[in-house]
DNA sequence: CGAGCGCTTGATTGAGTTCAAAAATCGTGG
DNA sequence: CCACGATTTTTGAACTCAATCAAGCGCTCG
């Protein structure tokens, strides 16, 4: 499989400088079946193309379980969503199932092409991004919360959609039912 | 709130030329409360960014239940993300909870600038996509499925990581447990 | 003003969890 | 290459959270 410095010299529209800056940001490497690339709360966010193996992403909850976000065989992409965004920790762990080959793109990749005259597809990245993360989010939320969870959780997240949406819409968000809801809320105070 | 061609005019970087075929793509309305912009199994996708209002996004399933996927107030997108890939139709409905006033961009709208000198971070666009595209159905699956199917589709998905995949990471991923998973095995055949 | 929609409350049901233990499979060292 | 310990999968029983069914109340908006 083609790397990401493979392709950026066959398609020939990048100078030697760029191919250079690229090779400082993306590194492949070879790891063992159990190697944690990325831990809970680790700062530096990479991003890791599998070139042959299996990874998977997940997160461990208050109860110790863990719960698998995504996998990632060959040519797919795994990482944290916010990896681009500055001041972000990392949700997840990211380990290697089978014995790997990966590359490792750390987090200032995308920075390189932030300068580049057209600015707007970095924004359309950007914004795509934050969408993204925040569907991460809810996929960690349905899977590792309960129903009165995910309602805290909301409130806190988006207050003023509490006053606008009626309940039922509510409801619907968080994969529960309308009676459901009622008796959450009910139980709070 | 700023919309797109006025932030493209303001950024002064983009030839009137551009300024034009972007109002070919990006058309702001008003709609009122309950108006439907979007069917499951439409074919044109467009996105909608919210100026001012309410949207929400929904699938409706085979009971005729309605499963919100996502809310969008001010500032906020909407729209399926598949909405840039050829050939795809919508998963979702895509309708107004408050009178709004809204921009319909085109899907064509990001094709604008795939002509231009630096390719990558469009392709960099397009691996997002796809991979924010798996997180939508992946919600979708969780919020309207039930184990059993949630475990059939992943057999059809990925029938290669079954093989390689333990299972108690398979019903992890699924939002199950090991046992669960083992019953559900046990009723196929 | 009244019909319908949204929210609540309660009783019943059911899908999936938890706990426990046995059976099968994996993998590692001798 | 085999054997033993560890991990994974299966099976079963008891339990729990949330769904369903059903009925009543309160708005609001038409």
């Amino acid at each position: 499989m083609a790397t990401t410095i493979e392709t950026f010299k066959a398609s020939g529209k990048f100078s030697p400088e760029l191919i250079d800056e690229l090779k400082k940001v993306v590194k492949q490497v070879s790891i063992k079946k159990g190697t944690v690339l990325q831990r809970t709360g680790d700062s530096s966010l990479s991003t890791y193309l599998v070139i042959n193996g299996l990874l998977k992403s997940y997160t461990i909850d208050e109860k110790g379980k863990e719960h698998i976000f995504m996998f990632a065989s060959e040519k797919w992409v795994i990482g944290d969503i916010d990896a681009h965004s500055e001041n972000s920790t990392a949700q997840l762990f990211i380990e290697a199932i089978e014995d790997s080959e990966i590359e490792i793109i750390d987090p200032n990749f995308l920075k390189l092409f932030k300068q580049f005259p057209q600015p707007v597809l970095y924004n359309e990245l950007e914004r795509l991004l934050k969408r993204t993360s925040v569907l991460q989010k809810r996929i960690l939320m349905l899977m590792s919360h309960s129903a009165k969870e995910r309602y805290d959780e909301f409130l806190k997240m988006y207050p003023e959609l509490v006053q606008r949406v009626p309940q039922k819409l509510i409801a619907s968000y968080l994969g529960i039912t309308p009676q459901t809801l009622s008796v959450i809320r009910g139980t709070i105070y």
